[in-house]
Formats: structure tokens, sequence, C-alpha cells
DNA sequence: TTGGGTTAATTGTCTGACAAATATACTGAA
DNA sequence: TTCAGTATATTTGTCAGACAATTAACCCAA
């Protein structure tokens, strides 16, 4: 039981003093105090509440899939309105860190965010600068053969045979256009996560994931398909090879067929 | 002027259906009426007033620096009680879109959303995954000499101008630890954007943040800061020439002597 | 046992009110 | 006249309370 006084908040609202200086145009003559302080940001309440409550998460306090407090808890142990508490849940859900759900066992539950965030935030982005869609394949044709590359001299066994089984899965799933793209899909994920570098895998799942969400629109006739199997033969054996600069190439040609593919409808 | 009836929000709460099929392994014996539905997800108020605006800023229909109407208005205009509005704000403005600001001439300002929001997914996500701080470090040696070498090719004169001015101001700076550090970046940013590939661009820049975010906190020596107008004056050479190949290796190679910099501290 | 209604817990939304921030207009004194 | 201070109005920030919607679990009767 968590009272009052043991509030996750210390110490709101702002009586702590709230000194913004305003650094106008007064270039006073006397230098002699001239600490320019920086204008001072006041959080609102809900900031704080957020910050609280993923600070609970990034650090593992609370792992995916438990449940945070009910609103209710929140307001009487943060002593904030539940307007505060309701708007704090908006920014954290909009971050992907936690969901929502009404009606008993429903609730407050942490997620463990994917890459959908980052995806999102890259799509509004480019949205917004209006690149083109070139912008998005020419980024993948650099960025994947860079994962194929470390994945060579760093794939374990396991992942290895990861791959190998997604390999035969693609061979099953020719014909079948849109299990097909699932399976081609598994077999990259499979090459960004053997190349052991969290930043490159999650760009290049980002890039993957634009990609797709406009590829599954057209079909894939059944001879590019097998062109396709092919490819990720060719890949999967200079992995296997650990030969990174043969993967590197084969991994970009095959990426140049598919653009061309992507082009054509 | 905008009456309540040319409201923003024709159709809530969601009775326009939202069905999405679901293609389980669900291969029933019957085939005849499997049209198997997805769970319907019902949309809150708060995210379709969020969506609303949000198409209004990636459309242009309000221009970054704009404001939008006042939370008093939204509300009568979009026929929701301002909880929802504020919910909705929330949301946009964790996106990077808006901003608020109380008192007259206050209001909801829209901002022209910079890589921010990506940094900050990134920043999250590798948290999360405690990727070590080695993993950006190689992913920024991976991911630089890339846009190097496109912006060999790719440089307009006015960005080459821009470089050669930049590197200038880089040597004046030399002895001020943290403008030098300033100074490199905005060298490294005007290679990034010198690629013309905006995908790139956000993602080293992204990387980048993070790495100068601790990198700041550690001193430089004034030998070492002269190393690195050295290596910049190699790069832009290499731009100039508009040898890509070579731009890359000597951004590489910068970056190398830079991470031993950063982990003697 | 089963079907259906009831109950309770939780989020979703609305309303109204007041506090805080702040640009503008006004007012009074030097 | 000029300037400092005050009043005012506008907008966001926060709070409190109420009711609606959702839904898991329970209970009860057929």
């Amino acid at each position: 039981m968590i009272t009052a006084n043991d509030a996750l908040l210390p110490n709101y609202p702002g009586i702590a003093a709230k000194e913004k200086s305003k650094e106008k145009a007064s270039m006073v003559k006397k230098d002699k105090q001239a600490v320019r302080l920086q204008t001072l940001r006041v959080p609102r309440a809900s900031e704080l509440v957020a910050e609280k409550l993923r600070s609970l998460i990034v650090t593992g306090q609370v792992l995916p899939g438990a449940g945070l407090p009910s609103e209710k808890e929140l307001v009487s142990q943060l002593g904030v309105s539940r307007t505060t508490v309701r708007e704090a849940l908006r920014i954290l859900e909009s971050e992907g860190l936690i969901s929502t759900k009404p009606g008993p066992k429903g609730g407050i539950v942490v997620l463990r965010p994917g890459h959908d965030s980052l995806t999102r935030s890259l799509s509004l982005l480019l949205q917004l600068e209006e690149a083109p869609f070139s912008a998005i394949l020419e980024a993948r044709r650099l960025l994947e053969p860079l994962c194929a590359n470390l994945a060579a001299t760093r794939a374990t066994p396991e992942e290895l045979f990861e791959l190998r089984a997604s390999l035969e899965a693609l061979r099953v799933s020719v014909g079948n256009t849109p299990q097909y793209v699932q399976e081609q899909l598994r077999f990259h994920l499979g090459v960004f996560a053997a190349a052991h570098n969290a930043v490159l895998r999650l760009y290049t799942t980002s890039v993957g994931d634009l990609i797709t969400a406009r590829a599954t629109l057209i079909g894939l006739t059944e001879a590019e398909q097998l062109i396709g199997v092919k490819a990720v033969e060719g890949i999967l054996a200079a992995l296997t090879a650990k030969n990174g600069n043969l993967a590197a190439r084969r991994v970009e040609t095959h990426l140049r067929a598919f653009d061309a593919v992507l082009q054509r409808q």
C-alpha cells in the first residue's frame, strides 16, 4: 500500500522556484555578473507523470506484459488529477510503451516497443519532406548490404540454422504471393538480427517496413518469386561461407532486381 | 467562419465500419462463409482528432509557424470535449508536430519537426534493448561513409561552398572545445545533406546526435582538434575531387580516430 | 449444464470551474 | 510627455465530479 506521502511525484506543482531570466536585448554595460542563464522551460504535470512512468518501464521495474496501476490509483498515488494522468498516458501510448483497455482485467499494460514507433516517426518525417519513394529504396540498397556483410562474420550457428529454415519456408510459399512476401521479410529480418548491431537492425527494419507496406499492393509473378528464391539461396551460401563482401554484393543485386519489379507496376 | 455543422470531424464515434479481414490459419472444412473478420479496434475520439489535425499538417494545409484553432474553437468545431482535444494535442506534441503556449498570442503552433522525434524513438529502443554504446559508434562508422560516398557525386557547388565555409569555421574554433564540437557537427551535417537522400540523412543525423550528446561531456585536447581539422580537410578534398570511395575511406578513418578518443576517457 | 442477466471494475467522454501565464490596454504620477 | 505599474482579457494547465461504454466474472434459473 502506498500512501499519499510516498507519492511517486515528490514536488509538484512547481512551488520549486520558477525563475525565468529573460535574456532580451539586455546587453548591459556592466558585464560583472553576466552568467547568462538559459530560458527555463517549466514542465507540465502530465510530462512529469509521463517521465516517471517511462522511467519505471525503461529501468525494468515494470516488465512488458505487466500492468501499471489503474488510473484511479495513479491519481491517488501521484496526487494529480485524472486529466493529467490521462494526458501522460496518451504520451506514453504514442511512444509505444503502453496500451490501455477498458473493463475489468483491462487497464494499463506495458508493451515491449518494437520498431513501430521508429518507423512511424521516419514515415512522418519523410512525408513532410516529400521525399521520393526512390530515396527509401536507395537507402535500403545501401543499408542491407552492410547488414549482410556484418552477418557473414557474426551469425551464430543457430542464426544460420534459422535462416536455412526460413529459406525452406520461402521455397514452399512460392505461388502464394502474400505468404511469399511474408517469408522474404522473415529472411531479411533474420539477416539483420545476425548482424548483431541494434542500430542497423532497427534502421533496416524500418525502411523494410515502409517498402513492404507499399510492395504488398502489387503482385509478383511466379517467375519473379523463383528468382527471389534463387537470390536468397545465394545470399545464404555467402553467409555460410562467411564471405561478407560476396553476401553484400548478392544482397545488393537481389534488391536491385526487386526494386525494378516494384517500379514495373 | 466555421460553424458547428461543417465540423472537421464528420462521423464520430466510429459507427463507420472498420472491417479488416484476418487470414489466420483458419483452414476450416466448410469454406462457404469463412470470411473471418479481424477483431475490430474502435478508435478513441482523441485519436481521431489527432489524426485529423495531423493530416492538416502533413498535407500542408497548415504551415509550420502558423497557429491551429484554440482549444475552445476546436471543441466547438469538432464537437468533442476539451478533454478529448487535449489528449489529442499531447499525442501530436509527442510527435513533434505542435507546441502549445498559454496566454494571449499563445495557443497551438505548428512546428516543422526535425529529426528529434526520430532520435528520441531510437534512443528509447536502444535503451530498452540495452544496446552497448559501441553499437552506436559502429553504426556511425558504417553509415557516414555511405553518405560521403554519395555526397562526392551529388554535392552541388553551393553545398561544397558551404562545406568549405564550415571548414574555415572549424579552423578558427580550435582551442574552444564546445565550439569545435559544434562546428564538427555542422560539417558532418553538411555532408549528410549533400548526399541527397533523406533517409540516410535522418539516420546518420540521429546517430550523430546520440554520440554528440555523450561526446560533449569529455574534453578534447588541442592536438586532437588539429588532427580533426586535418581529417576534415582531406574529406573535403575528396568530395571536391568527386572521389566517392576516397571520401568514404577518409570519413571512416576520421571516425575511427574519434571513436578511439571517445573510448580513451 | 447452459444460457442469460447482473454486477462491478476500468477506461472513455463530457461539463464546469478555477489557476497560471502573458500580451495588451489603461492609468496615474513624475 | 513618458514611463512604471495595474487592470484586463485570452489562452492553456489543472482539478473535480459525473456518466457512458466496455467487459470479465458471478449468479441464477431453466
